[in-house]
DNA sequence: ATGCCTGAAGGGTTCAGA
């Protein structure tokens, strides 16, 4: 099963390049934030070319900004948009939505951006943060939270640390709040498999700063235990970055070992051989 | 560089993003 995740800026403005992106990568579930598009819209836009390619989808949107959704053509069921005892800024907001696809328990997040260190905004990121935490602690079975959590985990996924110093996405807090979501347990399996590498997920639009290199590592895929046991490839597709008209995210896309069917089930041992 | 781009809503500009 093939698992992706990407920030689109604009699922509208996004279309020519998440369309072909979707017949090339072939992903079975796609996790996509800030689509920024109410859900009859999104609705208006993508069922024809989504049913087209085989898949089904949960949106959770609104119309100016946030959103997010879930792609899937190996099943969706349980859907659940929001999270209706969260913090709102002051109201709700459109941040995620849980699906489950093909035996994988899958959410769709967008993490509050924070804005500046002790702020309003950022104590609601903290706040929000907290309260997947608690929503995530009631799940069972695989399970994978995908998205942009505007937290840059270490100083290795900010092109110069030096740069951040008293921003947020790099702040003490936000990343204890982090922490305790990869405590629950939950391994970010990109940096798992790219121990050492310069690996990022975003850059600004202004600037050179793709074509420099110079971004973050804020968009991740993490796993729990019976899920990241199955990981066979974890991976940034900067291909996506480039080219005309590409949101500032580049998708993540994970690929699990699972069944014939598509069904991820449990981790079952291989047979042990008879000795003779 | 103090938002250098980009997108949305709505109106002739402002807010948000990280």
């Amino acid at each position: 099963m093939r698992v992706a995740t990407w920030n689109v800026n604009s699922v509208k403005q996004r279309l020519p390049r998440l369309l072909p992106w979707l017949d090339e990568r072939r992903p079975d579930v796609v996790c996509l934030q800030e689509t920024k598009l109410a859900d009859d819209a999104f609705t208006a836009l993508l069922a024809e070319p989504l049913t087209a390619r085989g898949y089904e989808f949960a949106a959770h949107g609104e119309s100016r900004w946030n959103g997010v959704a879930v792609l899937s053509r190996v099943g969706l069921a349980d859907v659940v948009p929001g999270m209706p005892d969260g913090p709102g800024f002051p109201h709700q907001e459109a941040r995620v939505v849980a699906a489950t696809c093909g035996g994988l328990r899958v959410y769709s997040v967008y993490v509050p951006n924070g804005r500046t260190p002790d702020s309003a905004h950022y104590h609601y990121k903290l706040a929000w943060l907290a309260a997947l935490r608690s929503r995530l602690a009631g799940e069972d079975g695989p399970l994978v939270v995908c998205g942009d959590v505007n937290i840059a985990p270490a100083d290795a996924d900010v092109y110069d640390p030096a740069a951040y110093a008293g921003h947020t996405h790099v702040t003490a807090p936000e990343r204890a709040a982090l922490g305790r979501l990869l405590d629950l347990p939950l391994r970010d399996v990109v940096r798992d498999r790219w121990p050492d590498e310069r690996v990022f997920t975003y850059w600004d639009y202004r600037a050179g700063m793709f074509h420099q290199d110079l971004g973050m590592r804020i968009d991740l895929v993490l796993a729990s235990p019976a899920a990241a046991d199955r990981v066979v490839a974890a991976w940034v597709d900067r291909h996506a970055r480039k080219g005309t008209g590409p949101s500032d995210h580049a998708p993540v896309v994970v690929d699990l070992d699972t069944a014939p069917d598509g069904a991820i089930g449990p981790v079952v041992p291989p047979p042990s051989r008879p000795r003779r």
